[in-house]
Formats: structure tokens, C-alpha cells, sequence
RNA sequence: GAAGCUGGCCAGACAGUCGCUGCCAUCCCUCGUGGGUGGGAGAGGAAAGUCCGGGCUCCGCAGAGCAGGAUGCCGGCUAACGGCCGGACGCCGCGAGGCGAUGGAAAGUGCCACAGAAAACAUACCGCCUAAGUCCGGCUCGCCGGAUUUGCCGCCCGCAAGGGCGGCAAGUCCCCCAAGUAGAGCAGAUGCGCCAGUGGCAACGCUGGUGGCGGGCUCGGCGAGCCGGGCCGGUAAGGGUGAAAAGGUGCGAAGCGGCGCAAGCCGCUUGGGGGCUUUCGGCGAGGGUGACCGUCAGGUCAGCCGAAGCCAAAUGUCACCGUAAGAGCGCACCGCGCUCCUGGCAACAGGGGCGGCAGGGUAAACCCCAUCCGGAGCAAGACCAAGUAGGGGAACGACAGUGCUGCUCGCGCUGUUCCCGGGUAGGUCGCUCGAGCGUGCGGGCAACCGUACGCCUAGAGGAAUGACUGUCCACGACAGAACCCGGCUUAUCGGCCAGCUUUUUUC
């Protein structure tokens, strides 16, 4: 089980976590946020268990998303991409951009919730378009 | 030009838009894991495998022995190395060059596919030899009795008692014999015998019959001799195999074989052990000399002489063995071993001399030898905040457990008592100025070292380099930092540069 991501989730302390929102009042000035900075990311380990446990969940062929109401203004985003998935680290690195990439340009779909994509299969260079409609698709079901 | 060898370098480029992570400056706020603006930086030659070596950090430092691991031609470089450089040697390549864990195989153990008698030295096997022994087979020759006791039967002699002869059965013995245990059967009318007839005075015949004896033939038993084979025994040379079975090659001479009319040419061989022995030599009972010691019996040491006998033995000689046959040599070179000289720091190379040519390979098989090796690793470790009883020090110390890389000894810890006051992935530091990079100069064949000047070149922490658009080209491989260096190994699209080699003037 993802060895490299799953390091994190035991130590997160309850007291630190809830610091993040007040960041949003910088962005919402601007139309339409597109930076993905601190403020949209998921960083402790129980807020990933807290959206895995709780959260619901759609599934895709190369991914799998669950999430969750976050009661904050903003979205936030954390991933999961397992070495069983894609054992190479270059491709590895390379789905993780294209999740956040196409993350980023939809940032307003997911808005008040947490969202946590975890790959399920190796996007191959030649396969990316099927992968990036199968997230748009996954992410359009979000807000329902 | 083409084909190659070696070394080095690059790792799509440019522009725009939207984004990401640090840094610097500045600004804003709800003051922190926040945000805005500007500037500048932002993966690799392998970042990989984690295979070596080191720095750094903490732990241990009480060691000793055994075990374990690594390395392995020589010299140098280096913080260190299993790395690099230079050299030596071996192999490969026409060559530039490449490859090589390259100490020891007369310390021991093991292994060596297939083939082969045999894969390591001692045999066994084939082959060869074979006196005696033993077994089997063949051929030839010989033998298949005698004496005696008892019983029975037959015949003869005698009036009878009884005696004689022969046969059979059982038993005993062996003077003699190479053998006597075992004989059985068949045929035939001729040698003997017997019967009948007949001739003759007789000796002696003739004719016919008979199958008793001898002889013949067949089978059988036994013995001897010879031959052959097996076992046992001996065995030096030889044994188409194989990567390898104990040196190799050349010339001359000799011999044999083949080819050729011949001259001549080609091929093969020139081995093996053994007996005897002169001289020299060794051992040798003992004798004698000198020195020393001594309890005066002798002892010790060093020379000398030395009977019988034994050992060794070049050479000589003698036959013998093997080979298709014969000859039963000589010289030289290479290799090998020992030794000396020269050059080199050394590995090693060159040369000279001597030699009874005696000993397969494998050590990335165990092993032996030499050298080196404390453990764990940045989740090391340090600090801070908040917070519960985990930790540290000292003293004592029997058992048990446990730690010190493994084992043994040994030492420590857990245990008890007393004292101290804070463990942990929440944060900060460690975290990038370093065995650093570039250029020049100097030293060195080089690796590398020294020096001057210049430069700062990712430091994330769910983890940063991407997406889209356009243009161009040789159409873009392998692949993503996680404490840091030096190496090695592996993966890899294409391209560039330098030096060199071969072929050579057109492939």
C-alpha cells in the first residue's frame, strides 16, 4: 500500500490543523483563483483519513476520488500516488502534475471540499487525453 | 573519403500565457503552515542499482582467542577504496588498441562432463609372460588286478571222511602297479581253446561247428603324457581417446616402410627395464692416534686404518623385452629446474653456466599465505513548544534474560536502593561553502599535487521544473535530487570535437 504517500497520515496533531482558512480572503479578491499554494492542500495525515473515512468516493479506470465538505471557502487538494501503481518515479512525478494541473484550471468545482485523488493505473505518455476526461468527468460529479 | 580505436563534450532550441518551490527586497492583514508585487535561482550523466570507499552524527571503546568478511603482479595517486594512473607479464587483434581477482597446485582435501584401460599415481583393465599349483576341454598311450577269510553253487577225484578246481556274494589286505573304483555291449569264423567228423604210426593236419580266451570295434571308469583355455602369479617398454595422460623442435647419421626407371622424395623409428662387474665411493665388527673429563673402571669429541659382508654405481659388458622391421646414435635450439651476472625502487627482463627432464589442470572449489576491517545510520543526531511517567547517574549484585557483528572467556545492562528532572514524525536546526566549480601558471609521462584570481551553483518535506500555443531542427533516449562527497556497475535517442590506426587514391 503506497509506501510513499502513506508515510504521513499517523502524526497529525488535532490542535495545528485548523489554520488554514482565514488564507482564502487573499485569493477571493481575484475573480478566479488559480494557485494551487498551501491554503489548497491537504498536509496532515488526518485530514486524509478524515476524507477517506467520511468522505464519498467515485471511480474512474486511472483514478479514484473521494470527498468531502470541508466547511472552508476554499478547496483543498491531496494526493495519492501508490509505487504499486506506477512503479517509476519520473511517471510517477509526471501524473501527479497532470492532476494538479487540471485541478488547478477547475479549482471553482470543488470548492468548500476536500478532495483526494488517488491514481489507480499508470497514465502512459500516449493515454493522458483518456486520463484528463476520466478526472473532468470524476470532478463533475463532485458537486452533485 | 571509407572502415575502425581511444578520450572528451552536449542531452532539443527560442518566444508568449497560466502555474509550482526556495532565496533577496518590499508591502498588506485576521500575525502565520498567510498573501501581493519586483528581482534572481531551480534535477542528472547517470539523480538509478545501493556494489565499494570516505566525511558527518550517535553508540561502544576491556580486552583476548577462535570464527567471519574483503582484497590479491609491481610502483604510485588519494581522506579512503575493491577506484584511478603508470609499468610488468599473459592472451586477442594486420594495427590504433582491447581483455585479464595475474600470490601459493612438491601443505592437505576435493573435483575434472564426453571419450578413454586409466583424469592422478597407486593400482586395476587390455596386452605380454608364466615355474609350480588348481579347474575344465581335447588328443595319444596304458590299466580295468592280486592275495586271503567265510558262505553258497557247479565240476572233478575218492568207497567214504575229505580234497582239488572254477564261479558268485560279503569282508580284510596291498609285496607289486602310474592306475586296479568298473566294467558293459556289438560284430566277425581267423589266432588259441573246445566240440563233431576225418587223414596220418606219430608229430601234425583237413573239414564243419561254437563265441570260452586273446584280439577288433563302441560306450564307460581310472592313470600318465602332451596340447589348449580359465583361475592364481609376474609385468619395464605398448594401449586409435581426450582440452590435458610426463617435454617439444630442427639438422646430420643409421634403420625400416612407401613412391619412383633412376637420381631421389615422403613417412615412421632410434625405446625399456634387468643381471654381472673394474676403479672411485658409502656403511661396516674392530684397531689405532690426539685432546678433554674421570670416582682411574672408563667416557666424550675429532682425525686415521679397516676384515667379512652389504649398499650405491657413471661407464663397460651380457643377454632379454617391445616393435612391421631394423638401428640400438650425434649436435643444436626452445621450454623446464637450479645457479650466477647485468639492468630496473619493484613486478620483471636480458645473458652465462650446470642438469639425473623429475611432478596434468582447477584456488571467482575448500584451503594456505599476506594485508585490511568496531557498530548503526540524517527516521543519524541536537534544540524548542505543549503535554501523560518513559529516561539518566551512583552504590550493591546470586540466578535468569539481554547487549558488546558471530562463538568462548570477560565486561556491561535489565533487578534493588538513593538521587536527577523530561521521551516522541508538531516545529526549528542538521541542510548545503564543499576532499566545491572555472580559468591561468608551476611540478609530474600520468593519476594527481601546489598556487593565484574569479564564482556561489536545488535544498523540497504529500515532496517543487509542468501545461497550452507558435516557430525551427538532426524530431528528442534512459530517466527525477532527499545529508554530502570519491568511485564502480547498469540503462540510454541522436550528435559534436580531438588524437590515432588500417586501406589507400577510389573500394
Amino acid at each position: 500500500m503506497a509506501f510513499s504517500s502513506a508515510r504521513a497520515p499517523r502524526a497529525a496533531k488535532p490542535s495545528s490543523a485548523p489554520v488554514g482558512p482565514r488564507a482564502a480572503r487573499g485569493s477571493a479578491s481575484k475573480a478566479l483563483p488559480h494557485s494551487l499554494r498551501g491554503a489548497h492542500r491537504l498536509r496532515y495525515a488526518e485530514e486524509f483519513a478524515a476524507v477517506f473515512a467520511q468522505g464519498s468516493t467515485r471511480t474512474g479506470v486511472y483514478f479514484r476520488i473521494h470527498f468531502r465538505p470541508n466547511k472552508l471557502p476554499q478547496g483543498r487538494l491531496g494526493l495519492v500516488v501508490p509505487k504499486r501503481a506506477e512503479p517509476a518515479a519520473t511517471r510517477r512525478n509526471y501524473a501527479k502534475r497532470l492532476i494538479r494541473e487540471l485541478v488547478r484550471s477547475r479549482l471553482r468545482d470543488i470548492q468548500g471540499f476536500d478532495l483526494v485523488v488517488r491514481l489507480r493505473k499508470a497514465i502512459l505518455r500516449e493515454d493522458a487525453p483518456l486520463a484528463r476526461a476520466e478526472l473532468e468527468r470524476l470532478l463533475g460529479e463532485v458537486r452533485q
